[in-house]
Order: C-alpha cells, then structure tokens, then sequence
DNA sequence: CCATCACCATTCCAAATTGGAATATCAGAT
DNA sequence: ATCTGATATTCCAATTTGGAATGGTGATGG
C-alpha cells in the first residue's frame, strides 16, 4: 500500500471529518477511503480517527501525527519544485575547470559578461591542467584541449587554436634553424601531456611523431622550458605572442600550414541539464564565434 | 507506485552506487530497482543518477534531493515513534475534566499521589460542572455523576456516593419536617439537571417522583439554595457534611435506606489508549476503593 | 582491435494488489 | 422502534508490480 498516498488522503479527511465527502472530493469511493485509513492506522500502530456511526473526529494521536503529515507534503512539494526551478533557470553555482593559462587569458572576460547577464549565476571556477573527473570532483564544465575521449559526457567545441612551433633563438643557434618538417626528427621537443597524440605533431598534413625531452600536463611550463632553451614546443599562438615580440621564443614553419588546436566545453550529459549549464556552454560558444568573425 | 518505497531504494543506491548491489542488499532483482529508480525520476521531473555501463553516480539535483530523503525518514521514523510511546508510556498531559465540589475535595488528593507516582505526566484539570464533550474539547478523562449516554466512550465506576436529604431549618419550620419519604409530595425539590433521572429520588428501594422547583447543573448551587430555604436537595454527604455541623442544613430521612450515587471515569474508547489515561483510570478507582476499606 | 565482462534498461508474463459496487453493520435521530 | 446517514467488509475485475530473461552499452584486458 502507497504510505505517501494513505497520507494524503488523510490530511484530506481530517479537513472534512468525513470518509464520504473526502472520496466525493478525491472522485473515488467511500470504501477506499476506509480501506486507505484502516492501513495507514495499522502500519502507524495508533488510532487516527475515533469513529461513530454519525461522525469522525481526530485522536489527540491522529492530530499530532496530521501536524507531521502537512510539514512533510510542504517539504517535499518545496524540495521538489526549488530542485526544478534550479535546473530549469539560470541560478545556482556553475563549477567550472579549466586550464590555467586559458582561464586567465582567455575566460575572464567573457566570464564576466556571462555573469552580467545572468545575475543569479554564481561561478566557482576551478583553475586546473590535470585532467579532472567531473563526476569524482563534481564539475559542471570543463574547458579542455583535448578531444573527449570520456563517456557519458559531451562536448561543445569552442574555437580552433592557431598552433604555432617555436624555440629559443639560443636553442637554434647551438641546434640549427629546421626550415622544413622534416628537419624535426633531429631536434628535442617539447610535448603536452594531455594531448591525445601529445608526441605526434601534424603540419603541412603530415604527421611526425617527435622526440619528446620533456612532457608536461602545463602549458605555461611548457613554454617556459622553450624559453631556457630546452627544444622545441608547439603551443596556440595566443599563448606566446608576448614571447615573439620580446624575442624570447622564435617561430617556426611560418609559412606551413599547421593543424589547429580544438577547444572544447565538456560537461556531463543528463536528460535534466541545469539551465546553468547549457546557458554558460551556448553563451560561451557564440562569444568565441563573434571574436573570431572580428 | 509506491513513492515512498522508490525513495528509500534510492536511499540505498546512493549509498552503494549500484543498482545491482541494491538488489542483492534488499533481496529483489535489479530490474525492480532499475524501474523504482526511473519511475522515481519521470515523478521528480529530473534525473537522480548518471548512468554508465560501468558505474553510476548522483547528478547534482539527485545529491540535493537524496539530503532530503534522508531527512524525511528520519523525521518520519522519530514522529511515529514518538506517538507510539506517548501512547504506550505514562507520559503526556492528561486533560481531565471534573465538577468542581469533586474536584477540590476529593480529587486533589489522589491526583497528588498519581503525580508523584508517574513524574512524567502532566495534568490538566478543567473544573466545570457541565457535561462536557471529550470529543469536543479534547479531554482525556471526565469525572460524572451521571451513567454515560455517550457512545464511545466507557465508563469506569470509582464509588457510591452516600446520598443525604437535608433542608435548612428555616425551611423546615415554614413547610414542616417530612418523617417518612411518602411525606415528599408535598414538598418542592432541588435537583441535579445532570442526572438522567434528576426528579426522582430512590428511597427504600421505592421511587418518588418529587416536585421540581429547582434544577441546576451545579451542586453547589443547589447546596447554596437549599441552605437559602428554596427546598429539600438530595447531595453526596461529604458536599454538605459541614453545613450540618453548622447547622445550616438538617439531615432528613436519615435513618432510612437511601439509593447511592455512582460516579464513573468516562474516557474515549480506543483500540490504542493512550497508557496515561489508563494509569489514571486505574490508579484513580484502586485509591477510592482502598479509601472505602479504611 | 576484438572478445569479454559488468552493469543497467526493457520486455513479457504470472502473481499480488488495488479499487469499485454492493452489502453489512452500527449508532444517532426522529 | 424505525429510519437514516455514516463507516466496515466482501467479492471480483482491473490494474499494477515483480521476477526472469533478454538486449544494449561502455570499460577492460589480452
């Protein structure tokens, strides 16, 4: 027998001191109204009602417990209904993760859009190169380099990376300048961890797998050891340009055509995604969009 | 479906993050499960786990929503129990409704020594010499002259009164001193409107049918009277023992066979007493009839 | 890369449960 | 004493539920 159900019939009957009109007003009948009661008064081990042939009328019992009955139907509607509104509107805390170099340098301004127009969003934003597990440290969305390769999660592409290779100009000069692809196979590099293929490199369409001397799940430390003079790194363009022009790092392969770098919101997918969720990732998305048309 | 019983396997696949598990734990199959757990999600409006061939894990809402559960079993399991000891231990406040000469010279007594017996009971005493409605006004135990009429309630017999008939002297020697009861016809009486049979009066086993010119639901209002000189009232002899020493009353009859007056505790028949009420009850008759043998 | 495994969803059918209608029962009202 | 209006009970049809088997899917390991 359905508790819940028993429960609401009750608070119904209490109203109307009456097992006839409760079933008149719930369009059922009489007998499962006793039926419901005589159940609920066996399960609860006390009486609810004292019962005459002409009315009813509540025991000091059935009255303390009908005060529980209506906190417990207001709670759950209450739960239920602030739990929907949270996934249906733009309100809550959006946890996001992402890279460090690309949250300083590229997330914060339209973060901070985001929350102009969504008033109600509060943003935890977790900056991290690992790869993290969204489900393990409840993360509603990472940005991410790499492709997912992670199930039950999707991923909504946010722009390609300009990739560019570069090394020190005192690591070309003790280990020459390569001018052609090709000319990689001789040189230590500098690889992303993260990547998939963080050891194959693709340019002009053709791939090599590089020599790696270094590894790393941090881009900025990649670009660093580049710096000292340690090989040659590949990394998008944005991220070095500050480099080039105060001729820390000099550029590769200019004038090859090199394979971009895709960058992805991935986010758990749920029948009943948080409006939170899809509003940032849709927002996000066109906003990487419209700088690119500019 | 049973709401309630979806919410408590989903309790425990929170907890075992496994559907199978699950099964295994509450002896059924995991198909039962799975259906509790999607029935309980379509209800909800919203997904509880992320699912996943290897493994499942609570959405954000489904965490939100199992703090609820777990509130909301426990809440319901202290309230059920709660009552059940109310209703099984002498605690409590015991409502109790006495006329108010009972009251304040026999009841006081014997509702001190109950107290003492049973520390966790509260007593609330409402004095009022009209026939109350338990139902009504919410009383546990009513103290009446009067043999129930009422349905549903039961009654327990706590003594005989030694009824008295007295006059004040003035009366007598305006109207004469009736010698023997036949001599009553011609006299005007005071009696108790509670009684079922108020106007008449037993003596020697013989029914009198007796002139009514007063009729209260207060005795001390009739005792008043008849010490004003209205008539010849009929009293427990303990109410008016102190106006005969004061000689504002004279005994009548005293040497005949006079019918006793019971007094009952009348309480709300249930299948589940409340255990105060019953302590009382029984405390309360035991304490009258030891006081009888002394 | 493919076979295997572990797990959840679904389907189908038998079994248990529920609800409706009629009937019995009960106590107050007339 | 009978009538009336209310709850309890009974019986059966309809619905719902649970179990077993099947299907599907993603992780795992050789």
């Amino acid at each position: 027998m359905d508790k819940l159900a028993c429960i609401k019939v009750f608070r119904h009957v209490a109203r109307l001191e009456s097992f006839t009109a409760t079933a008149i007003e719930l369009n059922t009948t009489q007998g499962a109204v006793s039926k419901k009661i005589a159940w609920l008064e066996g399960d609860l081990g006390f009486t609810l009602f004292h019962r005459n042939s002409r009315k009813i009328s509540l025991t000091s019992a059935g009255k303390q417990y009908l005060g529980f009955c209506h906190e417990l139907i207001e709670k759950m509607t209450l739960t239920e209904q602030l739990i929907n509104k949270q996934l249906s509107l733009a309100v809550g805390t959006l946890k996001i993760s992402a890279p460090s170099a690309f949250a300083t340098q590229r997330l914060a301004v339209p973060i901070r859009k985001f929350l102009i127009a969504n008033p109600e969003v509060k943003i935890d934003i977790s900056v991290d190169d690992k790869h993290v597990d969204l489900y393990r440290d409840d993360i509603d969305i990472a940005i991410r380099a790499s492709y997912l390769k992670d199930s039950g999660l999707k991923a909504k592409k946010l722009l390609d990376h300009d990739v560019c290779y570069f090394a020190s100009p005192d690591y070309l000069k003790n280990n020459g300048t390569p001018v052609v692809p090709e000319e990689l196979s001789k040189h230590t590099c500098l690889t992303y961890s993260l990547s998939t293929t963080s050891n194959v490199w693709q340019i002009n369409k053709k791939k090599f797998v590089v020599r790696e001397l270094v590894t790393s799940d941090s881009p900025e430390m990649l670009v660093k050891m580049a710096i000292l003079g340690c090989g040659i790194a590949a990394m998008p363009k944005w991220m070095v340009q500050e480099s080039f022009k105060m001729n820390q790092l000099t550029e590769l392969f200019a004038d090859h055509q090199k394979s971009s770098l895709p960058m992805y919101a991935v986010y758990k997918n749920s029948d009943y995604l948080p409006y939170r969720i899809r509003a940032f990732v849709d927002f996000i998305a066109s906003y990487f969009e419209s700088e690119l048309a500019n």
